[in-house]
RNA sequence: GUCCCGUUCGUCUAGAGGCCUAGGACGGCGCCCUCUCACGGCGCUAACAGGGGUUCGAAUCCCCUACGGGACGCCA
């Protein structure tokens, strides 16, 4: 049913609430390595578990990745849909003998687990419905399909980030691949999924890894060829620890929220677990270029929130102009069409000194504010008796001279040398009379985005108040 | 507990036997630039988990220990 590409990724969420930055950074590797290779990349959404499966978790992962620019090719598949697929090759199965009826309770598995542990003894179910006769069944249970899995021997798995990882066979216990209810297990719907979607590469979070072994089992049971695994080390919080909400934003729409861009984010968990000789800065067009899978790291790696902020600066002063006039717009709620010219003005200056759209936003406020401005401590204090007096004289200079940077330039140069003070020391009195605080894009370019009329009229607001 | 994986500056990493007195980036600290704050520039801080081997030579290969993580569901 499937024509083999090259290559063929995936990504594979539940939906069970929220798109981390670990699945995030999942989808990022699988869309990279794609595109690398000039293959194809396929979203397919695990909502097998009907009861914690919501449409609007599904929205929130859909929504993420596009924020991300992750796109994914073809229709996306809801593993729900296909539920009579899975059952339909756990029946062959059966029929095949890979796969066999168990007919214990869960009441008998609950026991038996504890038993085992009571007795401090790992616990490897081998179920004695394995080969007995199914005549002998009891007539109240309602059996499971679990697989007919090898006892000899052992599953060897050539990871392409981990390596060869080898497990006797003994290890694993013959999964369930059907329930009792007739519903195929998450387990066993990935493998049909991903056999029937043609996916040549499932590289995936390192939490699967030993989930590999039993589907490689399956895969063998009915002579499919077996994709290649990935299995891509986990993201910690700053403590080592696995990532929650304590340490701080983990779901991608958060880190939108908080500002960050979302080429910042990307070239941060591209860069996590992964690298390429010295380079930091990575677009996404670099990116496709550079990455491949052997380059991925088997550790673990830690959530660094100071550095995704400096990367996140960066790509903020690399941003269109226009576009973040469109952000800060949208976090002030602007509407009055001069003070969104105000913006677009200082832009310049403000996106250098911004790590965050949050800080760019905050950063940009004063240009909505009227008169009398609300001063910040700092502020107020610079506001003496002597710099009001000099602010009166700034003022009649300032409403003789044209609003041009150069002209505005020399006037203030001039006034200084005039006055015999260094520039500082006119600059900051105005800037704390333009803008309620100390620190602003130099004075003559905000200046020129309050313009004349408005920067006088907060000068001689400052000098009233 | 059992199985599996991992371990280079605080963090992300470079490093695939000699190029390593271990490089870069973030952070921190200091200096320069400067109208503030940033940017930028310069410098400093700081790591091969420990122990055994192999080898003329090990961060790189092997073994053990310690520590960390993951998996052990009729969840996904």
């Amino acid at each position: 049913m499937t024509i083999r590409t090259p290559i063929r990724t995936r990504f594979a969420p539940s939906p069970t609430g929220l798109l981390h930055i670990g699945g995030a950074r999942t989808a990022l590797f699988n869309d990279l390595f794609a595109r690398h290779h000039g293959g194809e990349f396929l979203l397919r959404i695990e909502d097998t578990d009907r009861e914690r499966s919501t449409d609007a978790a599904t929205q929130v992962i859909l929504e993420g990745l596009e924020w991300l620019g992750i796109r994914h090719d073809g229709q996306t598949v809801f593993q729900s849909t296909r539920q009579t697929r899975h059952a339909e090759v756990a029946w062959q199965m059966l029929e095949a003998g890979t796969a066999y009826r168990c007919y214990l309770s869960p009441a008998e598995l609950t026991a038996m687990r504890e038993l085992a542990a009571a007795e401090k003894r790992p616990f490897r179910l081998v179920s004695p419905w394995r080969d007995r006769d199914p005549a002998k069944a009891p007539a109240d249970v309602k059996p499971v399909l679990r697989l007919r899995a090898p006892r000899e021997g052992e599953t060897v798995l050539q990871d392409l980030v981990q390596g060869e990882v080898r497990v006797a066979n003994t290890e694993l216990d013959d999964m369930i691949i059907l329930r009792s209810d007739g519903t195929p297990t998450y387990m066993f719907a990935v493998v049909v999924d991903d056999h029937d979607m043609g996916v040549t590469h499932v590289i995936r979070g390192d939490d699967h890894l030993t989930n590999a072994f039993r589907q490689i089992q399956v895969f063998q049971a009915n002579g499919w060829d077996l994709p290649r695994f990935g299995h891509i080390p986990l993201i910690h919080g700053a403590d080592g620890a696995k990532l929650s909400k304590r340490h701080g934003a983990v779901s991608v729409l958060e880190f939108r929220e908080q500002g960050f861009l979302p080429e910042a984010l990307c070239n941060y968990l591209l860069r996590l677990g992964w690298g390429h000789g010295d380079t930091e800065i990575i677009n996404r067009e670099d990116a496709i270029r550079l990455f491949d899978i052997d380059g991925v790291g088997r550790a673990a790696s830690r959530m660094d929130y100071a550095k995704l902020t400096h990367l996140n600066a960066h790509y903020i002063r690399q941003a269109d102009d226009e576009r973040l006039v469109g952000e800060v717009v949208a976090r002030l709620k602007l509407s009055d069409p001069v003070v969104i010219d105000r913006v677009r003005t200082l832009m310049p200056g403000l996106k250098e000194r911004a790590r965050t759209l949050v800080e760019l936003a905050a950063a940009a406020a004063f240009l909505a504010a009227t008169v009398p401005l609300a001063f910040d401590v700092k502020a107020a204090a610079l506001l003496t008796d002597d710099a009001k007096a000099l602010l009166g004289e700034i003022a009649t200079t300032l409403a003789a001279t044209p609003f041009t940077r150069d002209d505005l330039n020399a006037t203030l140069h001039a006034l200084a040398e005039r006055t015999g003070r260094k520039l500082g020391q006119i600059a900051q009195p105005i800037r704390a009379a333009l803008t309620g605080s100390t620190t602003s894009p130099p004075i003559d370019a905000t200046l020129l985005a309050l313009g004349q009329t408005e920067s006088l009229a907060r000068i001689r607001a400052a000098i009233a108040g």
